[in-house]
DNA sequence: CACTCCCGCCAATTA
DNA sequence: TAATTGGCGGGAGTG
């Protein structure tokens, strides 16, 4: 094989290879021939392709240089096995009898053997298309490269689109995680919406393929001027693409696709020439329409088109036109997508308590793990310095640029988010599934979850962390996605108002007149009670400090309780577990999505502040989303990382304590309790099934009540006469709730919980809801044990006993209301949103507050950034960064 | 000749 | 600084 290899190479390509070959070989070039050892080792084997572990084996044994000379010749090596397979051997061995070099060349190489395709398929035919939840599959570059016999290079374009359709994460450097197309049909469902809002119109209008196609465009132009140039969707591309280098990442091969798999989606016909795509994607790109630009645009396409056939998701035609014959793909991929997540369904979810918690979480985990990760990578770049300044100049600063933009935003949210409805309507089952926990309790009301979650799953990067994380996780991924719609709405309305949640003050959690806190939904958690007392106090102090930034620490009072940090998910997982974990990390993690909210702080800088802070809750949400969606306007996320800041103070307090602050993420903990603490553990709250009302809410009631715990709401609002405190389900589907007012264990998966189905029917939207990661306390005192979950139902949580503020409740719808987007059932909410900017308000509540609090319109994201955070989840965080950068980046 | 798209240089990013 | 990623476009196969 050596020596064949060595022939063929040489011949290969003639003269320049051979020449590159012997300079890259250079050490190697006396061991060439001799191969080295290992790789004596592997081959040994007959049959190396089998035998993926050895290859690996020997990759990771092997030194880079190693590598590459293994690959290269293992390069061949696949080839002469597919040659042999795919040519018959008669021929090329008689070809090659006499032959000499040449002919080996001849004979191999053919191009289309070489082909992307084919590459992809053999990729492809390597994991498998659904693969069990449980395990993850990690895929080494390395390993494939050298499997394949390929260069690295061909790897990442096939990765990089397979990644834009959440098919594989990057976990890490040279490393990405399989997920199959367990969430492809939430993929694409999430491609669509986003390729409708973008093109939206053109959809309809379309008939004709090109004809709509270019309609298309231009109207894409129109409708999406905004910002564009990003990559709308992002779901997965946001991640971190996005935040860095929009530069680089905007033009991603991952990005391309996505836009190009919109345009089918959003077409009629199911066919796109690659000319119209390749105008259209240029135009989003940039005005430039340079001849050459184009060329490279079409390259680029023929590679992405490659592996979406390898995918099975279009083939390639010819359409007729005018002029002749073009080239041209149709779509043969799913065209509805009725959820695909049925199958993640079928194994997460509920079943087990425990397991479902975990199950869910484990999934997500996985997914989000690998977000994270990711996230981390991106996001930290970004993320980590502005984190902190923009938390806290958000809070000092307002900022109202952004506005304006956000109005924008908000309008195309509402447009969006009727869009969204119907899609939701339409779409409703499906997507839920994914989400795993989520969806145990979601199940029943099933449907919410899933836009918003599963896009997310697939990010599933997000991640993470071990334990508790599981449920957090899925809140974080959920809660993105949810988040932004809320976090618009919340944002809009209530700029002002208390907003504890919003970073600005501080306060995340509290809001003055409200008794509620937010935060991000990412990170909530809560729950337990007590877990750290100390820490609550410090979080106590903390949130004080924070508050008082807002104004008030008083308010901050210790009481606080609750709040609860929101970690953002990240942190979440792990810091479910607790503090301790990797702190480090943790800290970073929240870093990262701090950075979101940071982020928003930064770009915009916008209005921020005060204004939103109110809504935080909604704003986290709304980074969530945003970044979900690259599209975003800047002026969302901005909110949303104000309000995600915010909770991540609370979060870093509750934690640990630690100084910092406000990164931190707890990790859930949240023992929110501490100071429930009192009585120490507390967890006295109830949790209300998450579904039920808002949304993504789930309600914690105190079991206690403690109201002090609460206490901030408490001083804040008064008015609350209930203590409660909102959790995005998603967050709580990963927490078992308790329903004693002792807290439980976090096992059982609150989905499930009896309440929760309750709600979550109610609440379908909840997903969505979950997103956006508010709590709400109240401080009132009032606890109404138990039915919390059931009276939660549908829209108000427990109301009834509790009261719950006005504003509660509107937060809640708000959240709601983003959710919805994603989600589906958000109903009712969604439709008040609509009609009046902000969402807000659900039924239930009453207008008044909640305009006020909500009105804000900074929050508004673009539908776009909606669209993205759904798909995103996970990448909150990097989201955020990346639309920090976008956002100072792009300028819309 | 037009369509495809492989190949790999080399810059941007990361580690 | 080294390695990883990935944009990009020359130019070679194919029909």
């Amino acid at each position: 094989e050596n020596i064949f290899d060595r022939s063929r190479m040489a011949p290969k390509t003639p003269i320049k290879n051979e020449p590159i070959d012997l300079s890259k070989q250079k050490g190697c070039t006396p061991e060439r021939n001799p191969i080295t050892p290992v790789k004596i080792i592997d081959r040994p084997q007959p049959d190396p392709w089998t035998p993926t572990a050895n290859l690996k084996i020997l990759v990771s044994a092997a030194s880079p240089d190693m590598r590459d000379r293994e690959k290269k010749k293992e390069l061949f090596r696949p080839i002469e096995n597919s040659e042999q397979s795919d040519i018959p051997d008669s021929l090329q061995y008689d070809i090659v009898d006499d032959s000499t070099v040449d002919e080996f060349e001849k004979q191999r190489p053919s191009r289309k053997q070489k082909s992307l395709g084919l590459l992809c398929q053999k990729f492809l035919a390597r994991y498998p298309n659904y693969p069990l939840s449980t395990e993850k599959t990690t895929i080494s570059l390395d390993e494939v490269a050298s499997i394949l016999g390929v260069e690295r290079r061909r790897i990442y374009d096939i990765v990089n689109v397979l990644e834009s359709l959440h098919l594989v994460s990057r976990v890490a450097k040279n490393q990405y995680c399989w997920h199959g197309r367990h969430n492809l049909s939430q993929t694409l469902k999430m491609l669509q919406e986003a390729g409708e809002l973008q093109y939206g119109e053109l959809m309809t209008s379309q008939h004709k393929d090109q004809d709509l196609e270019y309609k298309f465009g231009e109207r894409k132009k129109e409708t999406i001027p905004d910002s564009q140039d990003r990559p709308l969707l992002d779901f997965s591309e946001s991640d971190c693409s996005s935040a860095s280098a929009n530069s680089r990442k905007d033009k991603s091969l991952r990005i391309m696709s996505q836009k190009f798999v919109m345009l089918f989606l959003v077409s009629k016909t199911k066919i796109v020439t690659l000319d119209i795509a390749a105008k259209i994607l240029i135009e989003e790109t940039q005005d430039t329409v340079d001849h050459s630009k184009f060329k490279t645009k079409v390259r680029r396409l023929y590679d992405i088109a490659n592996v979406l056939t390898s995918l099975d998701l279009i083939k390639k035609v010819h359409v007729t036109e005018e002029r002749g014959r073009k080239p041209a793909f149709k779509w043969i991929g799913p065209v509805e997508f009725p959820e695909k997540t049925d199958e993640l369904r079928g194994h997460s979810p509920t079943s087990d308590p425990l397991p479902g918690t975990q199950r869910g979480a484990s999934v997500q985990y996985q997914t989000s793990a690998t977000g994270k990760q990711k996230f981390t990578r991106h996001a930290s770049f970004n993320s980590a310095q502005p984190c902190e300044a923009t938390r806290r100049k958000v809070s000092s600063e307002p900022n109202s640029p952004h506005q304006e933009k956000q109005d924008e935003n908000c309008s195309k949210i509402i447009n969006l988010a009727a869009v969204c409805r119907q899609k939701i309507e339409e779409d409703t089952g499906n997507k839920a599934c994914d989400t795993k926990t989520i969806l145990n309790s979601a199940k029943k009301s099933n449907i919410t979850l899933p836009s918003s979650l599963l896009p997310v799953p697939g990010d599933s990067d997000f991640c993470v962390n071990p334990l508790p994380q599981a449920v957090f996780p899925v809140l974080q991924a959920d809660v993105p996605s949810f988040s932004l719609p809320t976090g618009i709405s919340s944002q809009a309305s209530h700029p002002s108002t208390p907003a504890a949640s919003k970073t600005e003050n501080g306060k995340p959690i509290l809001v003055p007149n409200q008794p509620f806190l937010c935060f991000p939904s990412s990170s909530l958690f809560m729950l337990c009670g007590g877990l750290q007392e100390k820490n609550l106090s410090e979080l106590l102090a903390t949130a004080g400090e924070l508050g008082n930034r807002s104004a008030e620490a008083q308010g901050a009072v210790p009481p606080t309780v609750c709040q609860k940090r929101s970690s953002h998910r990240c942190s979440s997982p792990s810091a479910a577990v607790d503090d301790e974990e990797p702190a480090a990390k943790k800290r970073t993690l929240e870093h990262s999505f701090l950075p979101l909210s940071l982020v928003v702080p930064k770009k915009p800088s916008e209005s921020p502040k005060a204004e939103y802070s109110p809504g935080s809750g909604c704003s986290a949400a709304v980074h969530l989303e945003m970044d979900r969606f690259d599209l975003t306007s800047p002026a969302a996320p901005e909110e949303a990382n104000k309000e995600s800041i915010k909770p991540l103070d609370c979060h870093e307090q509750e934690k640990k304590s630690q100084n910092k602050d406000p990164d931190e993420a707890p990790p859930g903990n949240e023992h929110i309790s501490k100071e429930n603490a009192n009585q120490p553990f507390q967890p006295q709250y109830l949790y209300v099934q998450p579904a039920a009302g808002l949304g993504s809410f789930n309600f914690l009631f105190p079991a206690n009540q403690a109201p002090g715990a609460i206490s901030l709401a408490a001083n804040q609002m008064p008015s609350l006469s209930v203590p409660c405190v909102m959790v995005p389900s998603a967050a709580l589907a990963s927490f078992p709730l308790v329903c004693s007012p002792s807290f439980t264990s976090p096992l059982s998966p609150a989905p499930d919980g009896p309440f929760s189905a309750a709600a979550s029917t109610n609440f379908s939207m909840s997903s969505q809801a979950s997103s956006s990661p508010v709590f709400i306390s109240t401080t009132a005192v009032v606890t109404p044990k138990v039915s919390p979950a059931p009276s939660v139902d549908a829209q108000q949580p427990p109301h009834p006993a509790l009261h719950m503020s006005p504003v509660l409740t509107r937060s809640c719808s708000a959240v709601k209301l983003d959710s919805p987007v994603c989600v589906g059932h958000p109903v009712t909410l969604l439709k008040l949103q609509q009609p009046s900017s902000a969402p807000l308000t659900p039924k239930s509540i009453r207008p008044a507050h909640h305009e006020t609090f909500f009105k804000t319109p900074g929050s508004l994201g673009d539908p776009v950034a909606w669209k993205k955070n759904e798909g995103n989840q996970t990448r909150n965080a990097s989201s955020v960064q990346r639309r920090l950068e976008i956002s100072s980046t792009s300028p819309d």
